[in-house]
DNA sequence: GTCTATAGATAGATAGAC
DNA sequence: GTCTATCTATCTATAGAC
């Protein structure tokens, strides 16, 4: 199908133009030339540029569940604290991340995508900490969630040598703090 | 001075179409309208787009330090968990944020004023924490910054009710661990 | 020195050719 | 049905009037 293989191609292209220059650079002059078609061809298989960041945003975050999954199969709490700090602490995925916070901020269609990314996150991480303590319980799984984004937004701000590593440890002192007490 | 009347004027309606709108929604058409003055004026008394908002982003880094100095005046743990909340989990702030992360993204010489931001939240946060357990460590204080960012980030992106509640007893749970715990 | 009118660039969407 | 050329809107920056 070309139609099928068109749109593909252009939804490559954008989601690569997501991750390199972030929401303000997310322009279908640029999603185009990268997808080798012309700008009008975005609007003709998309639609308006909102549809194409929607198609965009629910690829990203399918692929972003997908990566999570696979960072709970580690071996040991501080395994694991890396492999969590390693998917989410990136600027890639952290520009994606803020793009599609900011859509969704003004554009409520896109919220319930961005509730279901972080509900599905949250699920993830709940079976893990139960694990490491099984009086945890969901708000912990939030908890971690919210923890892992703020540290990659005050990464992607700051840019600081070892980000990664100190993004590890933190999980990991909270995965530990979590270990050592269960509190209501 | 009017010259430096009007910089404020157009400063303030700056930092309130930002807080409004966001970064996607921050051109000087906007501000200009909202300061009452032509959009060339802003150009005049700023020289650039980014000259604008780098001025802007002091402003509102130096109004949420000061924000958050009196929050860890707080009589109890929770009633700062509260305060905390109140002060980072708010819409408007988190569009300032979100607005200045991005331009520090692109635009290094941001990142210096990012940094500023977290240090001096962490160095607030320090003080509190350490009366909480003597063997709190900057990271801890480092968390906490993040966890906030990360409430705030989500909250805006999902936009639930109860968001403000749920966020400080998220924290409150982050301080009671840390509390009941002190490890390396 | 302050402000206006306008230019130049780029955004996204449309109408119509093939 | 697929693609091209074009159009309008909007953004920021400049040149020059007062």
């Amino acid at each position: 199908m070309t139609l099928n293989d068109r749109r593909q191609q252009i939804l490559t292209a954008a989601l690569a133009t997501l991750r390199e220059h972030g929401s303000a650079g997310f322009t279908q002059a640029r999603v185009a030339a990268r997808a080798g078609v012309r700008q009008s061809h975005l609007t003709y298989y998309f639609g308006t540029r909102l549809a194409l960041l929607q198609a965009v945003a629910r690829l990203a975050v399918d692929g972003q569940l997908a990566a999570i999954d696979s960072v709970f199969a580690g071996p040991s709490r501080t395994s694991v604290a890396k492999a969590l700090a390693n998917v989410t602490v990136r600027h890639e995925s952290t520009r994606v991340l803020m793009a599609l916070v900011q859509a969704a901020d003004q554009e409520p269609s896109l919220r319930a995508l961005c509730r279901e990314l972080a509900e599905g996150i949250a699920e993830r991480t709940e079976g893990f900490v139960k694990r490491l303590n099984v009086l945890a319980t969901r708000e912990h799984a939030h908890l971690l969630h919210a923890l892992s984004v703020g540290l990659a937004v005050v990464d992607l701000a700051t840019q600081r040598p070892n980000s990664k590593r100190r993004a590890a440890a933190m999980l990991d002192t909270t995965f530990s703090l979590m270990t050592s007490k269960a509190r209501s």
